[in-house]
DNA sequence: TCTACATCTGAGGGGAATCTGAGCATCACG
DNA sequence: CGTGATGCTCAGATTCCCCTCAGATGTAGA
């Protein structure tokens, strides 16, 4: 689940994401409120859950917990050090769905971003634009995890279409064998194997399309940038 | 709105109760995790809310919110003098949407209640559109928990419904394992357990369709998408 | 209480997905 | 060309994930 996590100081925000992450979390973090609210635009990919930092250095948190409220419905948990019961009233009433002070267990921030995330009805664009990613003759559609060359259906496992996913996310930029094998295999083992080769090697000719993955020797692979 | 308050001590439910009311809810007491339980059978069950005191006379707080999980999705706030970290986490994670130490602030008690209604009023609310989901020769009437083939009913059990319904809110998408067992079962314990195979595969038999629920391995689950 | 039903758990097995290793092909460089 | 380094192909071997089944546990109703 993705996870938009909104704090200013650096440190704190870097630990937190380390737990989030090693937790299933996809974290993405902005540093000021303005970075949050760029990060919610409806157009963009929505997240599960938004840890809000309430002292920020740009804005008034509560502010920004308004304005997230305004355009979309996803769930917000206020985090901060305003222990006041006036001001855990006052973020909860304004759309907030959970109120933690710092300092926090994060036993129990994780605890309570699961029953956030529990009782939220999933609702990101379905359909819309951004789970459809186009390259030349592919298709490829992240919620339903089906893709498509020339408008017929191919049948990729479970690994090739992680990795396929993962590529597409930047056409053309090149990703390096390890940061491959961290993301799609969720370790940092990098094995001695043939592993990613032969994946690659199935995904191109599953594609028919040989050339849409390219080698770049010694650093890793790319996709071909959509021909302009 | 209605508010299942169930708490030991007449003293402190009478005064919570004038306090509720004065704020428009409609409460019922229950003494004990028996009169919790018996007032929330399915039937009778339209309560918007329970606020649950751990503290019973009669049997272990968290037992009777797993009990009550098991049997409806109504939202659960835990009110108990235990504040040790760990209890929290434990309630939290047993379903209870949201954890509270007593001595409480009333107010931040009724900011909290409406931050969890808020969540689940519209989640259930029939009569507006698309109570009837239709696949193929499957239709699922979610206002009523109806599901028919071809034209005649079949009984489903509330997990089976629950499962189906989850999985046609968006026919052809990929939901995780996880995902279905937090939003199904409403908790986030992954056990080691076939509990999620065994459901899939009486739907499937149930529905003499064995192919439209489709496994995807290493992920999870999905409805075929209507044949267009 | 007893009975029927819903739900959960564990063992066993099958089959697809994934991994591994050896040999081959290709590339960059002299 | 020759050579070493790097990537590719192929065919088992293995692991992992899911399915089935049978029984245990829990729950509602007679």
């Amino acid at each position: 689940m993705r996870l938009l996590l909104v704090e200013d100081d650096n440190h704190v925000a870097a630990a937190l994401s380390a737990i989030l992450a090693r937790h299933g979390f996809d974290v993405t973090h902005a540093r000021n409120g303005e970075e949050a609210l760029q990060a919610l635009v409806p157009e963009s990919d929505c997240f599960g859950v938004v840890l809000l930092d309430l002292g920020l250095p740009d804005q008034d948190g509560y502010e920004v917990c308004g304005k997230i409220r305004k355009r979309t419905s996803t769930p917000v948990i206020m985090v901060t050090a305003r222990a006041d019961v006036r001001s855990r009233i006052h973020g909860l009433n304004l759309g907030a769905d959970d109120y933690v002070v710092k300092p926090y267990d994060t036993g129990e921030l994780l605890a309570r971003i699961h029953a956030v995330s529990r009782r939220t009805v999933h609702e990101d664009a379905p359909g819309s634009a951004g789970t459809v990613v186009r390259l030349g003759a592919v298709h490829i559609e992240l919620s339903t995890r089906q893709v498509s060359v020339d408008g017929s259906v191919v049948q990729l496992t479970r690994k090739e279409f992680d990795l396929l996913a993962l590529l597409s996310q930047r056409p053309g930029v090149v990703f390096r064998r390890e940061q491959i094998i961290s993301e799609v295999w969720r370790t940092s083992w990098e094995g001695t194997g043939r592993t990613l080769e032969v994946h690659v090697a199935s995904l191109r000719s599953k594609l028919r399309m040989p050339t849409l993955i390219e080698t770049v020797r010694g650093v890793g692979y790319r996709l071909v940038a959509p021909t302009a």
